[in-house]
DNA sequence: TTCTTCATTATTGTATACACTTTAATTCAT
DNA sequence: ATGAATTAAAGTGTATACAATAATGAAGAA
């Protein structure tokens, strides 16, 4: 490729996937607070793409329940309610006490140095780093188990509720700071260190639940953001 | 409405979500295989509209995992590997050990009659009715528990996987009858009726693990169906 | 001023046109 | 007859045009 062309080039048309995935992140990351008009027109000018992608981003990104679409008005990002909120706490309770579980039964010593890794990268972002990294690496600690625990189909619909999670902790304004999550990551390394599940399923539990509480769950609807900001 | 414009009328276009939910049936109720090319143009012309709606219910159900979506090629129904169906049935003992745990918290009596009534409905099924009526009234067992339990998030995610299971349980031919799993709802019924928790955990967890172990667990691959004759 | 009504504008919903890729068929060489 | 190469057909990927709907703003009446 020459400088030339990586200069001028437009880019090469992402596709429909990579457009899921910029906008997914940037819900994820707050970029996009709930509530925001995801207008068509413009997020194809922001990706250099006709509606047509957009839309078929904008369908999947729905069946994700990170944007809601209103007929003949258009999407928007989420609100979840304070029900759908205590109940992805609840599913995610669920998923995680088992996949913490199935960790445990095939995780290795090299296995766990790895989330070991992971627990000091949240640390350094907790020291230094930005909110939206500290969040990114909170959220990401709950994959990594997953991942390595091997069921893919139980992994992927925690990536979704993690994502719903993200929004749902900007939504109802946090009272916790990312410190008390990250404490309960170690405290959780060291019971998995002891591999001892019965430890590790109750702290996986309780986490969770600490979470849900730091929560103000009341209705309220805060405004929408810029597009171009968080996109481009 | 007038009868002419009944007779006449060209029946309403669909909108996407219709289109979405005939498809998704179609595949669950085993009328259209694994494997089957779901063109555009030819679901097009079976439902009336245009490649336009067709391609973002294709979209939504490759997110439902029912579709598989190969670039340049076209849509698929999908054929799910032996990994992903150890992986579903896993995933469902997870939940759904949960899900019925909750129902017992939550369930009146009104509710266990109306399971009774469901199970009334499978008998008659599997004395006289077709496999495609048992199967789905097996399925919907489990769905009408999820409902009752009250959390929408979990029985959202419930429904995909049942689905995915109809898929599966087609793809590597079951050696079970419709009439094992009529015995063990039944005896999971009677567990609920006791409020034995522990007994209607372990009876769940046992009927999904008799379900997947009925199953033949070897790669095939057989051949599409008529697309006409299993929507029109 | 404030509410209602109507015209205008903007945006979504749908179909269609075109480019490009894959598949199939046909032709030619071996 | 078999297989490779070429050409035609079919189908998908994307953009765009048009129709339908909702949001906006202006004008007029209370």
């Amino acid at each position: 490729m020459s400088a030339v062309s990586s200069l001028r080039a437009p880019a090469a048309a992402l596709d429909t996937e990579a457009i899921h995935t910029r906008i997914a992140e940037a819900i994820a990351a707050h970029r996009l607070p709930p509530g925001t008009k995801l207008g068509e027109e413009a997020l194809g000018e922001i990706f250099g793409v006709s509606r047509t992608k957009i839309r078929q981003a904008l369908f999947q990104l729905a069946g994700d329940k990170l944007v809601t679409l209103i007929p003949g008005r258009g999407a928007f990002v989420a609100q979840p309610s304070v029900r759908e909120a205590r109940e992805v706490f609840e599913a995610r309770r669920v998923i995680e006490a088992a996949i913490v579980a199935r960790y445990l039964e095939v995780a290795n010593d090299s296995n766990i140095d790895i989330l070991a890794d992971h627990i000091t990268l949240e640390e350094q972002a907790v020291a230094g780093g930005s909110a939206q990294s500290r969040n990114h690496l909170l959220g990401d600690f709950h994959e990594v188990i997953a991942k390595t625990a091997g069921n893919a189909v139980l992994t992927e619909i925690l990536s979704e509720l993690v994502a719903r999670t993200s929004l749902i902790t900007l939504f109802y304004q946090s009272t916790r700071g990312a410190a008390d999550s990250l404490g309960e990551h170690r405290q959780l390394l060291e019971a998995i260190r002891q591999r001892n599940v019965d430890a590790a399923v109750r702290l996986m539990h309780q986490h969770l639940s600490n979470v849900e509480r730091g929560l103000v769950l009341r209705e309220e609807t805060p405004a929408g953001a810029d597009l171009r900001s968080a996109l481009a």
